[in-house]
DNA sequence: CTACTAATGAAGCGCTCCTTCGTAAGTAGA
DNA sequence: TCTACTTACGAAGGAGCGCTTCATTAGTAG
């Protein structure tokens, strides 16, 4: 029993002109007859509706392309560069940045690294920086963000405050949103990262056209995200895909058999070991094979627990060890085959560090979707 | 992306249409003042609306109400009357149904006993007997039939075939659907049995109001089914909710430890072997507690993987043992707060033997509405 | 230079909703 | 029983939006 307002004349206006923006948004510049060929109204009706939408700022004329048959036709674009989003990645050793415009087209990124137990105003500098890397990267000032959509480790309570974090010490108890929205002059949003790579995943990585996707991050520390229904699923208390919590799921020690295996040399730094494990994995080491048997063999447990939970069309394995999925991947779907019902198909990831940036990106965007193509209120003119 | 269609001047009639006809069915008889500021239209545009939907059917005029000030106003209500749903829950004992009008408001009930092993022609003929009966009680002919919603335990196909049935052996393998298409000359829906009790706690019962709800049927089988964003989660191979496949879960065998405690009496039915165990746990008895305790450690897991994977609002708990819930409530909410990372609150179910029936009921309901409100067809006439 | 193609722009029409105002049908009180 | 008051009804006039139609315009092809 969603709204109950009945239409006014205005109401079909802003609908039909909400209908344009989505078909520009969509597909590249459009002619007239295009367009309205594509939103089922009529060329004068259609051409009233761009005008009004030329006069607030949301649509622009691009010249006609040549050599047509024909009278050249008016071309139409989405100002997609009337505003932009960004995307931030605040991980434990760097904070990484993204500019989008307002259709998701990514146009700059930065990295600004950071020690793991840096003081927070040290980190919070490093998002300040990351973030006027990207303005200036893009030639853009601050007064053009519309959005500001950030990821972090950790978990979050639905306000956007951080509950509790192991990779980032100083950052247990913060009310990150406020601190940004001190920072930045416009909407900010909060999410977890593993939950912003599992919806970049599902958007522009392995898991394209998936409704409904576990995510799993594999490193050091396990995490995941899904995607249900096509959209972030973060829980009533924000605090879904914890399931590392549960020690039947032998999910929490199990990156210790890939850190303390035997063929990582002495000294190596604790990030660094699994690493190694992996290669020699790949290299046909016994000792090294056993270890990731015995890892994936964990890592299974848990992993189908999800699976057998939710049923979802993909699983897709990224995170730190994901470099290595070629060694991880074929024993994980040996045994997810033997525990499922029905067995999702199992990838890697194919985005990579960028992963959390762009999915924060992604939540941006669908976020202003939702404002723009759901509120009541009438198309306000664009500075 | 979804509808890229603009709109004509009929489409604002429909979509006032729609929304009269919403604001109907959500408040009893309203007078067309009421209807005119509830939809936001004026009074002279909003009796036009009435006049055709009158004409059309779907709505028709009661009795003004009397001993009002002023002229008395005429009053419309939603003909939830022009149609009905039937709900069917067929189980290995018994198959229930239940038939409402469209508004869900149940107006009749039934139920067929029927064997566990007793041959497919006989369950289906128990099927036929009991939505028969529904309709001779409700006074209705199967011409009034708009949909059916069934609910079966067992591992469905998304097409609504059963994919494996524990509980009724006969079952395995049958295309559901089809066969009820062919009794039934209207629209047909298969479901989890455990999915559609869980959306009627959510809907009526002790889960009313929230979003994302697990419902455990606890009994001599394990079933799970998951309300997720207010609709039924069922995956994409319709297998969600299986967790009791997974040896790790410790569901498969948990009854075991009610049904096999000392305290049952010698040759007593499997069916009702726990029941002695939980009630003599009510009294006390410290073997049948302690039974009862092992039995909610190996439930608790399960659980706990299920609310940390998702993070509800809300677990109920349903299905036979669920009439001893005061006996199991107290140390199920116990082992969840240790293992969980949020703990959701946890209720016993309030339906009883009805959630299933009442689940297809607002299943077969939800249908309805979407057919009705995000279709872009025009109203048609009703008979 | 002419024929053809395809988009443009203006005119006229119909539908839907709005506001306004006089009228009708009840109740409350003298 | 009559009058005043309250509330709903119904008709009239007006504005906004989209549709169709048709003459006009700006290109390409030969």
């Amino acid at each position: 029993m969603a709204d109950l307002r009945g239409g006014d004349l205005s109401r079909l206006r802003q609908l039909n002109s909400l209908t344009a923006i989505r078909a520009l948004r969509g597909a590249g510049p459009l002619t007239l007859s295009a367009l309205a060929e594509r939103t089922g109204l009529s060329r004068p009706s259609m051409k009233e509706v761009a005008d009004e939408l030329m006069e607030l700022g949301w649509v622009e004329e691009v010249p006609p392309s040549p050599g047509t048959m024909g009278r050249p036709a008016r071309r139409y674009r989405f100002r997609a560069d009337s505003g932009c989003l960004v995307g931030v990645d605040i991980g434990g050793h760097n904070v990484r940045a993204a500019l989008s415009d307002l259709d998701g087209e990514i146009l700059a990124e930065t990295r600004q690294p950071v020690l793991p137990d840096a003081p927070l105003e040290e980190r919070l500098a490093a998002i300040d920086r990351a973030v006027s890397g990207c303005l200036a990267l893009s030639g853009r000032s601050a007064a053009d963000l519309w959005t500001v959509a950030a990821g972090t480790t950790g978990v979050l309570t639905p306000e956007g405050r951080i509950a509790f974090s192991a990779a980032i010490p100083a950052w247990t108890g913060l009310d990150l949103a406020a601190k940004l929205r001190e920072m930045f002059p416009c909407q900010v949003l909060i999410e977890n990262d593993s939950r912003l790579a599992a919806l970049a995943e599902a958007r522009r990585g392995a898991a394209q056209g998936a409704r409904d996707v576990v995510f799993l991050h594999v490193g050091r520390r396990m995490g995941t995200g899904l995607i249900i229904d096509g959209k972030v699923h973060r829980g009533f208390g924000a605090a879904a895909g914890e399931i590392v919590m549960l020690p039947e799921a032998r999910w929490y020690d199990a990156p210790e058999h890939l850190n303390g295996c035997e063929v990582v040399p002495e000294g190596t730094a604790p990030e660094d070991a699994a690493g190694y494990t992996l290669a020699a994995a790949r290299d046909g080491h016994p000792v090294a094979l056993a270890a990731v048997d015995r890892y994936v063999d964990d890592l299974a447990v848990g992993t189908a627990a999800m699976v057998l939970v939710l049923d979802p069309q993909m699983v897709v394995l990224g995170g730190g060890f994901s470099r290595s999925a070629d060694v991880l991947l074929a024993p994980l779907r040996e045994r997810l085959e033997r525990a499922c019902m029905r067995m999702p198909e199992v990838r890697a990831s194919t985005l990579g560090d960028e992963c959390v940036v762009m999915g924060a990106i992604d939540y941006a965007a669908d976020h202003l979707d939702r404002e723009l193509f759901t509120s009541d209120a009438p198309l306000t003119p664009l500075r």
